[in-house]
DNA sequence: GCGACAG
DNA sequence: ATCTTGTCGC
C-alpha cells in the first residue's frame, strides 16, 4: 500500500530542525480520538504489527497482518540505514524500511501496531505518530521504555497483571501539563517470585484515544508481555534481518 | 551548565 | 537495535 501523505515522508536527509520541524506538523494534523470504521477488538479487524531489525548497513522491517490471532500476511523489505538513532528522531532512521515493507503488502489493515512511542513523544509525533498519519490509519505505539511523560502512580513497584497506569504530558512535551498521551500497561505479571515484568507504554499513534489504544495492545496479548502483531513482526524481522 | 532520551 | 551462554525460576 501506498502513504496517502507523502509529503510527510520521514526524509533522513533533513537536518535536525527540519525533522523538528516536520513532527510539529506531523502532530497537528494527528488525532488523538477515536476515528476507525470498524471495532478494533472485533474479532474480525485486520491488526498489522511493524517491527525493524538492524545488521550490518542494512534496515529490515517486517509487517506480520493478524485477525483473530491468525496471520493472514507476512512480508518484509529491506534498505540501507541512513542515520543513526537519535532519541526523539527514530522515524526518520527506521521510516525508509517501513514504507518499503509497506509496499509489499497487498492486505489493507485496520489497525497498525508499531514498535515504539506515538504520543508519548516531546513533540506528540513518534514512529507510530509519524507513519500513522502518512498513511491516514489507525495507529498505536506498543513500546518496551518511556521515552518522556510522567507516570500517574510511581512505577517502581512491580504492577498486577492488568494494571495501567496514565502517562501524563509534563515540562519536556508540547501537550498540556497533565494531558494523558499514553498508558503503562501491564500486559503479564508472574504470580510470585523475585523477578517481576516491567510494563509496556501504550500510546495512540493517529485516529485512537490512550484508552483505545491501551485496550487494543491489552486485547492482543495472549500470554506474553508483547501482542501477537508486535511478538511475530519481531520474530519475522530478526529471522529475515541477519541474512 | 544539568539532565534525559523509543529503537 | 545489536553483541551473546549459561542460568535462574516457575
Amino acid at each position: 500500500m501506498q502513504p496517502v501523505r507523502p509529503e510527510f515522508a520521514p526524509d533522513p536527509a533533513l537536518d535536525r530542525a527540519e525533522m523538528e520541524s516536520l513532527q510539529r506538523e506531523i502532530a497537528e494534523t494527528a488525532t488523538f480520538a477515536d476515528d476507525l470504521s470498524v471495532d478494533p477488538l472485533d474479532p474480525h479487524t485486520l491488526v498489522a504489527g511493524v517491527d525493524q531489525g538492524f545488521s550490518d548497513g542494512t534496515a529490515t522491517s517486517a509487517i506480520v497482518v493478524t485477525r483473530g490471532g491468525n496471520v493472514v500476511e507476512r512480508v518484509h523489505a529491506r534498505v540501507d540505514t541512513e542515520i543513526p538513532y537519535i532519541p526523539g528522531l527514530l522515524s526518520f532512521r527506521e521510516g525508509g524500511a517501513i514504507l518499503a515493507a509497506l509496499d509489499e503488502l497487498s492486505t489493507d489493515p485496520d489497525v497498525f501496531m508499531f514498535d515504539g512511542s506515538g504520543r508519548i513523544h516531546f513533540r506528540e509525533a513518534g514512529l507510530a505518530t509519524h507513519i500513522g498519519v502518512m498513511l491516514d490509519a489507525p495507529a498505536l505505539g506498543v513500546a518496551k521504555n518511556l521515552l518522556c511523560g510522567q507516570p500517574r502512580e510511581s512505577l517502581d513497584e512491580p504492577l498486577p497483571e492488568g494494571t495501567r497506569v496514565p502517562i501524563e504530558a509534563d515540562g519536556e512535551v508540547t501537550a498540556p501539563d497533565g494531558t494523558v498521551i499514553g498508558h503503562a500497561v501491564q500486559s503479564r505479571q508472574y504470580d510470585s517470585g523475585n523477578r517481576y515484568i516491567n510494563p509496556l507504554y501504550v500510546s495512540p499513534g493517529h485516529r485512537l484515544s490512550a484508552e483505545t489504544a491501551a485496550d487494543i495492545a491489552e486485547h492482543c496479548c495472549d500470554g506474553y508481555k508483547l501482542p501477537e502483531p508486535t511478538r511475530l513482526a519481531d520474530a519475522h524481522a530478526a529471522d529475515v534481518s541477519r541474512k
